[in-house]
RNA sequence: GCCGGCGUAGCUCAGCUGGUAGAGCAGCUGAUUUGUAAUCAGCAGGUCCGGGGUUCGAGUCCCCGCGCCGGCUCCA
């Protein structure tokens, strides 16, 4: 008995009634004409649905024009139609497979013989140009499963995909001109809505990512409402290119590879001072809540056995030749929970110690595969800020409230922005409901209290308990993964870890897993790429350089750098070449400080600062009080 | 690991369809002694990633390695 009409809820409250089957587009006609004209899709009650689709229920309705993020979404998918519309002109016989949207754009992966090149991109991106230009209807159609076998007889990889539809399910099509797919949607109206878009590269990509397979060649692309954005979008692409940790590194002379060692980076002087202040300032925020022990690189695979390592890490590890046994059965450690629990389990603990927190910066060693190497970000070398707490449960909450403060104010001290992630229980567990109850609301009592905005990952907990995460966004807004907090019920059951109670019984602690920057070398390629190799004073391998304005005084220079180091500031003297030249080369090394030294200078004790960022606007000062500024500078840690 | 691209001087890059390897910067030497983003001149510097092969002849073409780069479900 369902009535004639369908009633929607406007933003503003007001309430409008159609007729059922009306579309989203009739109702913003009925708002406004130009709102129709405007519109690309519309939200009912948090669907994104097209315009076009008659509509069987009402709801609270937001209709999604270029100004609304939502809308974004819709584009970019239609664009991957777009694309594969165009090379199927192009390709007749290609293979499609799934188009998505994905954050900065879409991609579509097409089952062809021969890999794409990039004149096949701009012959794609030409044809996709002519497809717009045709401004074809996206036309939406619903059909059942024998029919959209029959739609798709000759694309295999869609027929996979349709015979994962339940008999019930609602399935759908969307054709554009010659294109048909399927397909969920919703789509903007006609292919002319896109008009500012550009394919960015093609690379392989498994079949439903499993390696297992066939390769398909992806293709991606973005797209945007205006030119302006899309160019604003290519634009920080070159920024990212420009600040690019592997770039910056050989610029700034702070590290290198050698193909001998793949995936260990070689530290120069100059990086190898970056990371040391890195972990010294590490070191000073944990000297007095955490006790740091150094363990052993390499073990036998009894311990990995203990761990569960060995059955399911194995592949990861570096395993080493035992000449004794003539066996691999020893291991570089890829992690440093292991040792941790070891060295907790060599003695009795008493509740009232409880937490204690075990910290190692050690160096690990993980076997990523070839292919998934990358500069600083992925390697097999690295050292992490490892900790392990061991409490009882009944400070869970306290420890997570004082291990966030540690995090959080780890990253302000950078000036990177965080945002919390809290991963619930997943599928796949091992302790019982009442522990991950007990567990999942201190974890989230604890993020409550920080008042801080939280996004909650149902089901994205590791098997042994929920975590969560911590990541940052960069000065060029990119988004990295960075700490986490994790409990752990299974490794004390693993190692037997006890404590005991006020009771004198001994009792199961709880274990977690905290790690801050995650490992150093990822961190300080997030790091370069934040500054821009333009490091904070405190950070930076060099933090004055002395300029003499001619060798006449360089005896000059030299004494206010034994000043400066008297004073445990790094700082160099140059005095080769001309002024312009060093001060050229002092710019782009970024350094902090230019410190130059003239006859004025030497004659009064004074010295002229030129600041990183300050241009031609130096300031002299005595030399006291450029010691003074720097060394108030560096205490603070400040960012200007 | 798999797909594709790339690998020429310390760095950034030229080197056409196979015919004796080049530039700028950096380095060294000399002149210049310099006041705020490159002073001038000269010199030196290369198993063209490694190994095979085709060819009268290979940086260039083919094969095999190594390394690096982009990617390898943000699910119709």
């Amino acid at each position: 008995m369902a009535a004639s009409t369908i009633r929607f809820t406007l933003p503003d409250g007001k309430v409008l009634e159609l007729a059922r089957g009306s579309t989203a587009l009739d109702l913003a006609a009925v708002i406004g004409p130009r709102l129709a004209k405007a519109a690309l899709a519309a939200v009912i009650d948090g669907q994104t649905v097209g315009l076009m689709e008659p509509l069987e229920e009402g709801g609270a309705v937001r209709i999604l024009t270029e100004k609304d993020a939502a809308a974004l979404p819709v584009l970019r998918h239609s664009a991957a139609h777009v694309l594969a519309t165009a090379v199927r002109e192009l390709r007749p016989r290609a293979g499609i497979g799934f188009g998505p949207a994905i954050e900065d754009g879409f991609y579509y992966d097409f089952d062809v013989a021969e890999p794409f090149t990039p004149e096949d991109l701009a012959a794609f991106e030409a044809k996709m140009a002519e497809v717009v230009a045709k401004d074809m209807p996206f036309g939406r159609r619903r059909v059942d499963k024998a029919e959209a076998r029959a739609l798709f007889a000759d694309d295999p990889l869609k027929l996979e995909r349709l015979e994962e539809f339940s008999d019930d399910e609602v399935i759908t099509v969307y054709q554009n001109g010659p294109f048909l797919d399927l397909c969920k949607g919703p789509h903007v109206p006609s292919t002319g809505r896109l008009k500012h878009f550009k394919l960015l590269s093609a690379a392989g990509a498994y079949w439903r990512g499993d390696h297992r397979r066939q390769m398909l060649q992806r293709i991606y692309g973005t797209a945007f409402h205006t030119k302006a954005e899309l160019d604003e979008h290519l634009h920080r692409l070159e920024e990212a290119r420009r600040r690019d940790h592997r770039r910056l590194g050989r610029e700034l002379d702070l590290f290198q590879f050698f193909p001998v060692s793949p995936g260990a980076a070689f530290w120069t002087p100059r990086g190898t001072t970056l990371y040391n202040t890195l972990e010294a300032f590490v070191r000073e925020r944990q000297r007095d809540a955490f006790l740091e022990v150094k363990t052993p690189l390499l073990y036998t695979k009894a311990l990995w056995e203990q761990s569960g390592h060995w059955g399911k890490y194995r592949e990861n590890m570096f395993l080493v030749l035992d000449n004794e046994s003539g066996e691999h059965d020893m291991s570089l450690k890829p992690m440093n929970c292991p040792s941790h629990h070891l060295y907790y389990a060599s003695a009795t603990h008493s509740y009232r110690e409880l937490p204690v927190r075990y910290a190692t910066l050690d160096v690990l060693h993980r076997n990523e595969v070839s292919g998934a190497l990358s500069g600083l970000t992925r390697v097999r070398q690295f050292a992490q800020d490892d900790c392990h707490v061991y409490l009882r449960e009944d400070q869970i909450a306290d420890e997570v409230k004082f291990l966030m403060d540690f995090i959080l104010g780890h990253y302000e001290t950078f000036g990177l922005k965080s945002s919390l992630k809290f991963a619930t229980r997943p599928e796949q567990r091992i302790g019982s409901d009442e522990q991950w109850d007990r567990a999942e609301n201190a974890l989230r009592a604890a993020l409550e209290a920080t008042g801080r905005a939280y996004e909650v990952q149902a089901g994205d907990g590791a098997f042994y308990g929920p975590k969560i995460d911590f990541h940052v966004t960069d000065s060029i807004g990119r988004h990295w993964q960075l700490g986490t907090i994790q409990l752990d019920y299974m490794a004390p059951e693993r190692f037997e870890l006890e404590y005991v109670g006020e009771d004198n019984a001994p009792h199961r602690p709880v274990v977690i897993h905290r790690a801050v920057c995650g490992s150093f070398e990822r961190f300080i390629a997030i790091l370069i790429e934040h500054f821009a190799g333009a490091f904070p004073t405190w950070l930076a391998p060099e933090q004055v350089r002395v300029l003499p304005v001619s060798e006449k005084w360089t005896a000059s220079g030299a004494e206010l750098v034994a000043q400066l180091r008297a004073a445990s500031i790094r700082a160099e003297l140059v005095d080769r070449e001309t002024l312009p030249y060093r001060i050229r080369e002092a710019e782009t090394l970024k350094l902090p400080y230019m410190a130059i030294v003239g006859e004025r200078e030497a004659g009064d004790g004074t010295v002229a600062v030129r600041k990183r960022g300050a241009e031609k606007k130096q300031e002299v000062m005595s030399r006291d009080a450029f010691v003074a500024t720097l060394l108030e500078e560096i205490r603070t840690r400040s960012l200007g």
